[in-house]
DNA sequence: TCCTATGTTGTATG
DNA sequence: ACATACAACATAGG
């Protein structure tokens, strides 16, 4: 599930617990989730902390508690966030669950590609700070885009899509509908984008996210129907746009959806 | 049984 | 050193 937009929406689902001291620590400590990180540590230093505030970048998530501790969450392909009852009984892929007065915080992510980060100390840890400039900030521009295909030349603009150290939060479902928006085929390489390709392929990035993120961000509203994404796994979908059926094929390693009749070679 | 899944990452190769 | 391709990770559901 979580790209950008998704993963904003589930760090809101914390927000209960905020200014809340944990009472408790209940963990999986041998879940992949933990790889790199210590469970043991990461428990013993949360109980009696307070939540004092949440971020989200890409499709990560940070956590500062009192105490100089910070909880780096990333959502991996099936990561989650809820808050339950403060009774609540962790099940199988419930893997981190900060228990508090009122409610329980869970992070869950049954096939565990996600991970738990852990830090002490007075500042952010580099492994959030080194995330990629958001795609609505400043710094996220056309001259930036077109110097990282450039260098990524021989790829298919989709995979590039895909790469982190550019387009943070960037998964599979954007990518397809910032192409089709774009009117780019997903497997033209990169360096053969013309200008003016390039341009459209950023304007519609900041359009994708900005609006993925009212709508799902937000409430994790249904997209409308005006988009590729609810069409794009449905056999038999047809392009919104043209009413052409669409086409499913893998490229990059990724299935990727696109209409034939708006995006071509 | 086999295939798929909104994601990275380590490793082999060019 | 840099760019690229792909298997591997772990699990559930059709």
């Amino acid at each position: 599930m979580p790209e950008l937009a998704e993963v904003e929406y589930f760090r809101k689902r914390w927000n209960p617990g905020l200014n809340q001291k944990v009472k408790r620590v209940l963990l999986h400590p041998k879940a992949a989730v933990f790889r790199g990180s210590d469970p043991a540590l990461i428990e013993e230093k949360l109980t009696g902390a307070t939540l004092l505030s949440s971020a989200a970048a890409a499709k990560q998530l940070l956590f500062r508690f009192s105490g100089d501790l910070w909880l780096g969450l990333h959502m991996g392909m099936t990561g989650e966030l809820t808050a339950q009852p403060a009774d609540y009984e962790p099940r199988k892929a419930d893997h981190l669950v900060l228990v508090q007065a009122k409610q329980s915080l869970v992070f869950s992510d049954f096939r565990m590609f996600g991970r738990v980060q852990f830090h002490v100390g007075p500042k952010e840890p580099v492994w959030w700070t080194s995330i990629a400039p958001a795609i609505l900030s400043d710094e996220f521009t056309v001259s930036a885009v077109e110097t990282f295909l450039k260098r990524r030349g021989r790829t298919p603009i989709k995979a590039v899509l895909l790469m982190q150290e550019r387009f943070p939060g960037i998964g599979n479902w954007m990518a397809d509908e910032i192409l089709w928006r774009a009117e780019i085929h997903p497997k033209k390489l990169a360096a053969a984008l013309t200008m003016p390709e390039i341009k459209a392929l950023h304007k519609q990035c900041r359009w994708v996210c900005a609006n993925a993120l009212k709508i799902v961000g937000e409430n994790f509203g249904d997209l409308p129907k005006s988009w590729l994404f609810p069409h794009r796994w449905e056999d038999g979908g047809k392009c919104p746009k043209t009413g052409v059926p669409l086409v499913r094929e893998e490229v990059g390693g990724r299935t990727t959806c696109w209409s034939p009749a708006l995006q071509k070679l």
